[in-house]
Formats: structure tokens, sequence, C-alpha cells
DNA sequence: ATCATTCTTTGAAAAGATTTCACGGAGACA
DNA sequence: TGTCTCCGTGAAATCTTTTCAAAGAATGAT
């Protein structure tokens, strides 16, 4: 009934003792032959009892590698996929890695750990690392990332339609001198909703007045917007790529002596906790995490069943959330 | 050399099938005889194969329970436990509950991922929960909060020196009038920055002018500050427990129209990144995280070599921030 | 109350996997 | 070239889990 490694053994051409080497690290085998029999016992759909038990062991773990706690949104993120998982049973193991960095040097440690999905937010997946889940048969999500260059689930809010939104808003206010702070120039998150803002501009008839990156930071926020208040003509609006940049926008021109929202609009992207607060009242494009969040569990509880390759990518709709900065 | 399955069954005065079954859960064997197995094991130092990987797998596993995620302290301690414990090579898993709720339902799965260590921040540690982790040998440290009625490791900022510390100040500046904005009153952070508060108040002739509960929220923050501050006479001064209330009891004294510190002064506790937005410049007693964290993994790794039952207690001093709001 | 049936528990034995052991061959070094 | 060491190997020994059959306890129907 169930393969056994005598039946591997006979149809690698080897010994017993050999299957037995190559299921277990460390042991003295030449790496061909363990190859061969691993592949061979693939086939016949055979697992040593030490790897199987743990597998049942890990069964249900999902590890989450996030890149940016220091951004409110993301532990909202944690909190809520802790729960989603906690409700069905799962472990969540997490990882954070410092902003920029890739995770190349966590492969290893992630991958000892033998997950059964791995969610990465706010960091760049490389393809090193995609093609080591494929083969572990890790299911990968990416949420709030879309990347092209590997084969991956994603899941996002529509950034592109919440560029435009925020474009169509400011332009109903009848804003004019249109002002944009990014986040990192090669996420895409900053590229979608820069993007979905320049071509509503430019259907109303308006391009770009100012632009500036922020690198999704507090700090690089507001450097950003006193650099642009202070010029000679200054904008009276600002879209910020995340919440803290939207914030910090506000706080740079609270500093010089201007208002919001009559001197200058702002408006923001996330809808983190503080945005309601009554010092700034942000006017946001609020993600759906609830949604997202669901989505993510939905793709990972569907990667039992369906095969692991498939590359379902689920685009989930922002909502505009006017308060009183814009 | 190595204790066998024979050895142990010998002594038990069982069959290998009865010591077998005693360690694989669900089989049928008599539910006493299994006890005696077991104790029979552990005297001769027995684990079975299959126990031996678990533990293999999930050695050096590491759970948190993290209470409060929308206080930013906790993720910034979230961050920082992640990326100690990566450096140590072990791996981080992460169980979020509802403020207030206790963790008894969490029980199960928790012991199910057989962690080495728990690590409860800003959570109720029930005693149930503290016995389930001695017998299976769960090494537990409680941050930031100490329990009396179970005994289990703890390591904590000296909350009160930091209350003492905000009441001699806040007195040294020349206040009269000090209201206190605390959080959640069975806490022991509450009841030390609290008591250290009102210690320093009497030492130095004065007495709580006002006093009000603010769950450690924004929203309660606000609400105890709004209403201190329309009374007739109204406080010159607060110390709020933590610093999102102090973010909040700033806000709502602008919405009054009154300014920090000239109208009010505040002062608040954790040092959370947004304690240094120019809108705030809160001034705060910072908790030394990294020093606190570097005592958690230190009481988890030493943990392997003493024995598990000691209750070690580590305070750390924190240290007052002085920046614009007080 | 009695008998049949089923379920649980159990050790013996079979089956399966890992570890040990002894051997053979490939390089390293004189 | 000889010897020594180290790696890889299968056979065999050892260890563990699983299966099997039997005994006993519990349940239920008559």
């Amino acid at each position: 009934m169930k393969p056994t490694a005598k039946q591997v053994a006979h149809e690698a051409d080897v010994s017993i003792s050999a299957v037995s080497r190559a299921f277990s690290p460390g042991s003295s085998i030449d790496p061909a032959k363990r190859q061969r029999i691993l592949q061979v016992a693939a086939q016949l759909g055979y697992t040593s009892p030490a790897r199987r038990t743990a597998e049942m062991i890990s069964a249900g773990t999902v590890t989450l590698v996030a890149g940016d706690l220091a951004n409110p949104f993301y532990p909202l993120v944690l909190d809520t996929l802790a729960k989603a998982l906690q409700a069905v049973g799962r472990q969540l193991l997490v990882y954070t890695i410092a902003p920029g960095t890739d995770m190349d040097q966590l492969t290893p440690q992630i991958l000892a750990a033998r997950p059964n999905a791995l969610v990465v937010t706010s960091a760049r997946l490389t393809s090193d690392m995609a093609r080591a889940c494929r083969q572990h048969g890790i299911r990968v999500v990416l949420l709030n990332r879309i990347q092209s260059d590997v084969r991956v689930n994603a899941v996002a809010c529509d950034n592109h339609a919440g560029g435009r939104d925020a474009a169509t808003f400011l332009m109903a206010r009848g804003r004019r001198r249109i002002g944009f702070i990014g986040g990192i120039l090669d996420t895409s998150t900053h590229r979608d909703r820069a993007a979905g803002f320049r071509e509503a501009l430019q259907a109303g008839g308006q391009s770009l007045f100012a632009e500036a990156a922020g690198g999704y930071t507090y700090r690089g926020g507001y450097v950003a917007a006193q650099a642009m208040l202070t010029q000679k003509t200054r904008p009276d609006a600002v879209f910020c790529c995340n919440d803290i940049m939207a914030l910090a926008a506000i706080d740079a021109a609270r500093e010089l002596g201007l208002s919001t929202p009559d001197d200058l609009s702002v408006i923001g992207f996330d809808d983190i906790p503080m945005a309601k607060w009554t010092s700034y009242r942000l006017t946001t494009i609020r993600q759906p995490i609830t949604r997202m969040i669901n989505e993510v569990v939905n793709l990972i509880e569907a990667g039992a069943a369906v095969a692991i390759d498939d590359t379902a990518t689920s685009i989930l709709p922002g909502k505009l959330m006017v308060r009183g900065s814009a």
C-alpha cells in the first residue's frame, strides 16, 4: 500500500541503507546518489518517518516576512493576519528585515522551519528564494507588493485606482498645484499609486506640480514636504504615498505656519489609526486590510488543494476616507 | 549507552509495544499505564525518535503572545525581539489576543507548537497556563508586566522610578496642579507608574490634582484629557501612563485652544517613534527596549542550562527624554 | 440473567527504518 | 610504490512502529 524504503531502494537500485541515508542530513552519501534517491522517492511518494513527523509538527505554519514595522500599517496587517490564522488553527512565524534589505540571508532559516506558506510584505522576494520555495512546496503570497520578475501569488490594494481617486478628489476641490510625495521608487506600491495619480491628473488637464520621494518614512516625508513648501511657489495639495508621510507633510506645513486644508490639502494612503487623530484628520485611501488578509488566507488554504505554481493576483479596491485634511 | 525502549519496557514491566504506544498520541493504551511508562522513560532519559525529531524541529522556537499591537510600542518590541532571535538562530511564533482577554483559549494551540519559551507582553498569564508551561518545560518570560500571582520570570522597565521622575520633573518646572491619566487599573505598569508618581508628588508636598483612566488607548486618553481640561479649574500638567494617551492629551488640549507646554505640560511613557514628531515633541520616559529584549533573550538562552522554575525579575531603568511638551 | 457482540487493551511477531560494522577503493603523502 | 586515512557502501544488527490475534471488559438484546 504505502511506499516503503525497500521499494525506493529497489527502484533506484541501491540498498535500503542508502535510502535512509539520503533522507538524514549530514550522513555520508554521494550527493548524486542522494539526488537520484530523492527523486525516485518523490516519484513513488515516499517520505521517511522522521520527515513525516516533521511535516506533522510544522503543518499549518505560515511564515510572515515583514519589512517595515515602523509603518503602523504593517502592525495592523500582522495583527489581522495573526488573528485570521489563529482562527483556522495555524501558526504564524514572523521574521523582520530592515527595509530595503533583501531576504536572501534569511532563506536557510526560513526553509529550515518548513512552513506551509510564506507571506511577504514590504520586502523584496528574490528569484532564488522563490525557486527554493517552489522546490520545497511552500506556497508564497506577496502582500501589497507585486513583482513581475517572479511568478508568485499576490494580494494588493488597487493602488492605481487609489492614486486616480486621490487626484480626482483634489481636482474636484479646485486644487491647481498638486504635488506628489512618493515612497521608494522601485516598489510596486509607489509605481502604481504614482501612475494612477498622474494618469487622472492628465485626464483632468493638469500635470504634476512637484514631486519628491520620501522613502515611506516620517523623516523622509517631512524633509520632502518641507522642501516643496519652501519653494517660491508652493503646491496647494500633496498626495503622499502612505499615511506617515502624509502626517509628516501636515506637520511640516504646520511648522511653516500653513494650515490644512486651507493652504495645503493632504491626502495619504493606508488609513492607519493615527489618520483619525484630531490633530490630523487625514483624508486618505483606506486599504481593505481584512479583505486582503482573507484573500491571503484563502490562497494559503487553497494552496493545499490546487497545484502549487499558479499565479493568482488579487487586487482589492481601496476606499477614499474624507476627513479634514483635504 | 543511550536508553532504549527495551530498557524502559523492562523497567516499567511492560512490553516494548506499550512503550511505543505510550509515546504516540491517540493510540489505545491505559492512561495509567502510559503515565507510568512516561515517568520511567523520563527517569531513564528516554525519548521516542518521533518526539526527538519533533524537538529538533521546534528547537529554538519562541512564542510571543502580544496583547496590544495598536500601541506602537509593541510593534517596536516585536521588531526588536524578532531581530534578536533571528540573530541567535531562533524562530519567533506570534499570537495576538484582544486587549483584556486572557490567553486560556490559546493554550492548546500554543502548547501544540512546543516552543522553547513563551514571552508574554501586555496580556494576562493565567496560572493554568503557567502550570502547563512548567509541565512542558517551557520557559516563560513576562515582558513589561509583573504578576505576583504566578511565579515566572519578568523583565520590565523601572515603572516606579519612571513615575517618580515624571513627578519630580513637573514639580521642578513649577507645576502645581498635576493630573494623571492612567491605563488599565489592574496592570502592573499602571500600578507602578501611578505609585511612583504619587510618591514623588507627596515627597514634594503635593498631591494628585486630578486622575482618570484612559485604558492605554488614544480614544480613552482623549476623553479623559478632555474631561479634565473642561473642569472649572484645570490641571497645568498631566502625566500619562503611555505615549499614545499623552499624544491624545496634547490633541485634546490643542482642540480646546490650549497650548503645550504653556497651558499644559504633558509627559508620556514609552518613547514611541511618534513622540519625536514635530506636532508633538513629547517629553516622555523612554523604555530601554533593546536592553529589555536582550534581557529576555538572555533569560531564554539561560533557560536551557539553569533549572526551570527560578523566578528572575529584571527591572531596567528608563530615561526621561525632555522634548517640548513639558 | 445470559449470551452475543463489540470495543479496548495487550504482548508477540512482523515490518520498516536507522545505525553500526566491516570492507573496498580513492586520494594524500612519504 | 606503499601505506595511511577517509569516504562511500551494503549487509547485518538494532531499534521502533505497526499489525495481528487473543483476552477481557463493557454493552445490549432477548
